[in-house]
DNA sequence: ATAGGGTTAG
């Protein structure tokens, strides 16, 4: 007689792909183990939170569960919660009310809420603050957290700090959070209130305020508070890195990560997507071959955020065929950074053709376009000149993708005609936009006119410029190169005068075609 | 389970 064979959980921790985890589950069913709620428990946490694109098959496991337990509920709402949809976690929060024998619990909150802070739903959050507070739950340590993290998701910093301080007894993570909810509304006051207010500090505590001062443009307050740090870790080191490349201090970037390996520690992954990041802003191709070698030697050739950056530093600093090499050679899935990047690369260095080829190479690997790519693809399109091409991917964005384009996008379009000289096609376009105009729209505009000197239009340009943005100056040069281009010099010395007049001088770095030149 | 760092455009 043979020993029943035991079935093991373990399989579940090398299941990396949804196909494995279909072979598990079938055999979970073949040895009628799916009515375990243990075993169900477990086979749906991994396809909802650990598998990546696999929530749908999620979904089905629990709906073909006939009595979910609450950990079940709890994880197909965390699931939904942490997805591009998290709204859909409500929905399994009422079948939870209306056909389970189990209440929401502290869990279920905590989860729901993070939900309703990711989708920076304001209606969502208060609705389900006030359902936690009707079952007593809102003065659960966690989900009073997660409550005070969703108002400053959702901009209200003033009803995290009502929630904050009706926590009787907060610990570190809720005073930690306050701290995070302040500086998310860039108010720096409140969060610096609260720091000096806190009756301990660990050291996330002081990673938050390093990550502060950085986004409100405080770096010298940041690298004060970063010296003084008697212990550091590598999210005190990659803040520190990241908020100086973000900031476009790019050399003390680099200069951070030089220390950083003197000390003989070892970056990670993001501190070494950062400094690249410097890298790739300021042209530093030197440096980032000296990273490549890094990234070779430690083995980090396979994280997909490391190589994203590494192709898209290769390709700002225009070793095109580095970037081409490193994209090609990505390991495993590539993801929609990856392919943007090289469609960056490829339309800056004048590639318009090579870009629309791998952009539709991209739509055939199975990755849908989002508006970042769309904006790579019509710069490509302009600079190319090829404006029907252009014209019919904007096109194509809503109707195909369902994308709204934003104002850059319409700002594509514009200097896609104005580049080619079809400048009224142009001004009929910005007439018949969605949204309004911005002074950037207007000065793309002008800037199309004053190259091809249609003087007409850059008077009507000029127009909706100044009501666009009253206290604007810079577009008296555009138009006077307008005038210089079309031959007029009288009209030319004109708008100088004028231009005097306006102290011009205050305007930095301006230039203006010499009329004597003419 | 609640708090901290990330690459793509403009």
């Amino acid at each position: 007689m043979s020993k029943p064979r035991q079935f093991s959980l373990s399989v579940l921790t090398n299941c990396k792909t949804l196909k494995s985890l279909k072979q598990i589950h079938a055999q979970v069913l073949k040895k009628g183990l799916d009515s375990d709620p243990f075993v169900a428990g477990k086979l749906l946490l991994h396809c909802s939170i650990n598998l990546s694109d696999s929530l749908d098959y999620a979904h089905r496991l629990f709906t073909y569960t006939p009595n979910p337990d609450a950990f079940m509920y709890n994880t197909l709402i965390r699931g939904l919660g942490e997805s591009e949809t998290p709204q859909k976690s409500l929905s399994i929060f009422t079948h939870m009310l209306g056909y389970s024998n189990f209440p929401p619990d502290s869990f279920s909150f905590a989860f729901l809420l993070k939900g309703a802070a990711n989708a920076r739903c304001l209606r969502m959050g208060s609705q389900l603050h006030c359902q936690a507070l009707v079952r007593g739950l809102d003065s659960h340590a966690f989900v009073g957290t997660t409550i005070v993290s969703m108002y400053a998701e959702c901009g209200i910093v003033g009803f995290s700090r009502k929630m904050f301080d009706e926590m009787p007894e907060p610990n570190v993570v809720a005073w930690n959070a306050m701290l995070t909810a302040y500086f998310r509304c860039y108010d720096l006051k409140g969060a610096e209130g609260i720091f000096y207010l806190m009756p301990f500090r660990d050291l996330t505590s002081m990673n938050v305020m390093l990550a502060g001062y950085t986004k409100v443009g405080e770096l010298e307050l940041a690298k004060k508070l970063f010296l003084g740090m008697l212990i550091k870790d590598d999210v005190s080191w990659s803040t520190i890195i990241i908020g100086l490349a973000q900031s476009g201090s790019y050399d003390e970037a680099l200069s951070y990560f030089r220390e950083l390996r003197r000390l003989g520690l070892t970056p990670n992954e993001v501190s070494l997507t950062g400094v690249l990041s410097a890298c790739a802003q300021s042209g530093a191709l030197a440096f980032a071959i000296t990273l490549h070698g890094f990234i070779e030697k430690s083995g980090m050739v396979w994280i997909l955020s490391v190589n994203n950056a590494l192709l898209d530093t290769y390709s700002k600093c225009g070793s095109l065929d580095m970037a081409c090499l490193v994209f090609k050679r990505m390991p495993g899935k590539k993801s929609i950074v990856s392919w943007t990047s090289m469609v960056t690369g490829l339309a800056m260095q004048g590639y318009g053709e090579g870009a629309i080829k791998l952009f539709n190479e991209m739509k055939e690997s199975g990755i849908k376009p989002d508006g970042i790519t769309f904006i790579a693809i019509l710069k490509a399109c302009s600079h190319a000149g090829l404006i029907e091409q252009g014209y019919k991917i904007f096109s194509k964005m809503t109707e195909e993708y369902g994308i709204d384009p934003t104002i850059e996008h319409y700002g594509c379009v514009v200097d896609l005609y104005g580049r080619a000289g079809l400048l009224q096609k142009a001004y009929d376009f910005v007439i018949q936009m969605p949204i309004p105009p911005t002074a950037i729209i207007w000065r793309t505009l002008l800037g199309a006119c004053s190259f091809f000197g249609d003087v007409v239009l850059a008077e009507r340009v000029k127009e909706r410029l100044v009501k666009a943005d009253p206290d604007n100056s810079g577009d008296h040069v555009l138009l006077s190169n307008t005038y210089a281009v079309a031959g007029k010099q009288n009209d030319v010395v004109m708008i100088r005068e004028s231009m005097a007049e306006l102290k011009m001088k205050k305007i930095p770095g301006w230039s203006m075609i010499e009329v004597d030149k003419f």
